[in-house]
DNA sequence: CAGACTGTCATATGACAGTATGACACACGA
DNA sequence: TCGTGTGTCATACTGTCATATGACAGTCTG
């Protein structure tokens, strides 16, 4: 599991990681039982105070999609199925139009849009690997 | 032009008034010279301080996007950028992580996001056209 | 059992968002 | 000119986000 925080966004950090371990939860790329990081080390990793990540796991359990064990750690809760795949585009859409109206601000055309998109996608791609390795 | 602010989305308010009103003029619903809301009828339409509003006036002023008389009211700038293209680049990529960083988690391929994100250059292109006939 | 890990709780502090309110200067029309 | 509209500035208060700590209880391993 990969976390990424956008401090440019003016979108709470807690909130951040909630989206992102639910998205991951739903695609099913974190299937039922899968653990989650720690706290304190997610923290550190992240560059931010163990309490912002332990709201984050709060509200994730307050909303049922993760299992806390005290003195074990945070777990997937097995009760959500994935989503389909055309929900899963859409949720991307509804995020992908925020960049789109930004580039048209930014007089980015459609050429240039796809071209940092697709940057973007291998930037992460290879954060992820060397991530892996 | 229709506000509509979603207090479940995490993100401030007069973010979302900045957001809404670039996508606006990006879209071309509102072309240079239009005129905004009053501050205080909008905080009155949307049941918000007028500082809340005035504080989103005040940055879209600052980031280029509207032009305030003072006693006349809020009007907007014609579209030009003063950023250089490679800054408006690296601005567009901040926002297209995000993206990139949900479509990991929900698992949807490069060429799926790809395509996805064409869609929706497409149809904000599309927008634009009906609102400019 | 002892130590190292897990999550939990509580307190304090600083910054920011949003509200509420009052006062001011400028522009325009009757 | 006067009234009403516009945006602007200042202050005070509440709540939230995030930080920084310290302390506690449960779980697992050596």
């Amino acid at each position: 599991m990969l976390f990424q925080l956008n401090y440019k966004s003016g979108k709470a950090v807690y909130l951040q990681l909630v989206d992102q371990v639910k998205a991951a939860a739903a695609s099913g790329a974190l299937h039922a039982g899968s653990p989650l990081p720690g706290i304190r080390p997610l923290a550190e990793e992240l560059r931010v105070n163990r309490n912002t990540v332990a709201k984050a796991y709060s509200a994730l359990e307050s909303q049922g999609v993760i299992e806390t064990i005290a003195g074990k750690g945070c777990f997937v809760r097995a009760n959500h199925s994935p989503f389909k795949k055309e929900v899963r585009r859409k949720l991307l859409a509804d995020t992908l139009d925020g960049a789109v109206i930004q580039a048209h601000h930014l007089q980015i055309d459609k050429a240039d849009f796809l071209r940092v998109a697709e940057e973007r996608f291998d930037a992460l791609e290879h954060k992820r690997h060397a991530a892996n390795s």
